[in-house]
DNA sequence: AAGGCTAGCAACCGCACCAGA
DNA sequence: CTCTGGTGCGGTTGCTAGCCT
């Protein structure tokens, strides 16, 4: 069964969008503004393409005020922030970059900010902050160069996050510890206090440990299984101050007790590049996440 | 010079959510 | 309450330019 297709795919056209196509859009939504039904539109300004096709792109291109590219430190910033917050959640972290587009950020993150910052990548990448190599290839790309293991590459951006604060190194642009601290990093003035004044609320929810729910997002939804899972181990409370390795091969060894065999191997980071990967969705299963909170919070005291 | 490889990016896919019938 | 269709969104794929050997 499954649900009927938008369109019929075998007709429409796909693929890159001519001038012209894009001339038809903007025109149509210049004159009669963005348009209430997409999947109707195509039919009605003569364009043979889907109407998922269209809305994407007109928010992702043809929109007033886009801008693509030369993002900047402050944007750096602010990206890396929000990801250990929210995790992959584009929109949300888009929403706080003026003139940048969900799209936008996730590919600058997964071509750019997440090497830079976590290593691994489909070759040796020419690390630009080379106090953080040699990479522990914990955390790789996916076969298919997606690799979204969203609460653990978040733990282990958070890990080295604080150990490279530790180091004070010079001419890292990066990034305190998590909550509290990086409320300092972003100005109200630079258009992104909505969003701090909601997180700040929630670090009052949450108490002077200084993090919150991990998948809460600015909307408020929490994310099945976050902080009240009873299936999993509670996660402990850490406190560690040795080696970077380690303290990332610690948790990891958390996790290993919440994960069946196998993908505790991927962890170790032996098949990551053969293919066999799986898919990396089981590390953010609410037991990553517990662990993860549980690494946060211990943390924050 | 040519072939291989990778980064970067645009676009597509498919699922989840939500509102209206 | 259930079903249906539109929308939003994250993940993935495919293309292209540039670099490397």
């Amino acid at each position: 069964m499954g649900r009927a297709p938008c369109c019929d795919k075998a007709s429409v056209k796909k693929g890159p969008w001519a001038a012209e196509e894009d001339d038809v859009l903007r025109a149509y939504v210049a004159d009669h503004g963005t348009p209430g039904n997409w999947i109707a539109l195509p039919r009605k300004i003569g364009l043979n393409r889907c109407g998922k096709s269209c809305r994407l792109r007109w928010l992702n291109y043809l929109r007033p005020n886009i801008r693509h590219g030369g993002f900047t430190d402050e944007e750096d910033r602010l990206i890396c922030s929000l990801y250990v917050s929210v995790g992959s959640r584009w929109s949300t972290i888009a929403a706080q970059l003026p003139g940048r587009t969900d799209n936008d950020v996730k590919n600058y993150w997964n071509t750019k900010l997440k090497r830079r910052l976590l290593g691994g990548g489909r070759r040796p990448i020419r690390y630009a902050l080379p106090h953080l190599q040699p990479q522990p290839r914990l955390l790789l790309a996916s076969p298919t160069g997606g690799g979204a293991s969203t609460a653990l590459e978040r733990m282990q951006l958070s890990v080295q996050r604080r150990h490279v604060g530790l180091q004070d190194t010079p001419g890292l642009p990066l990034y305190g510890n998590l909550w509290p601290a990086q409320q300092s990093v972003l100005s109200p003035a630079a258009g992104y206090s909505g969003f701090w004044s909601h997180i700040q609320d929630h670090q009052r929810t949450w108490g002077s440990g200084g993090t919150m729910p991990l998948s809460t997002s600015p909307t408020g939804e929490t994310a099945v299984g976050v902080g009240s899972s009873s299936s999993t181990p509670a996660a402990s409370s850490v406190t560690f101050d040795g080696d970077m390795e380690d303290e990332i091969e610690m948790l990891l060894q958390q996790i290993g007790c919440l994960e069946e065999e196998g993908s505790g191997q991927l962890i170790a980071g032996e098949a990551a590049d053969d293919g066999s990967a799986g898919s990396w969705s089981s590390c953010s299963t609410p037991g990553v996440d517990s662990v993860f909170q549980g690494y946060v919070q211990g943390q924050g005291q």
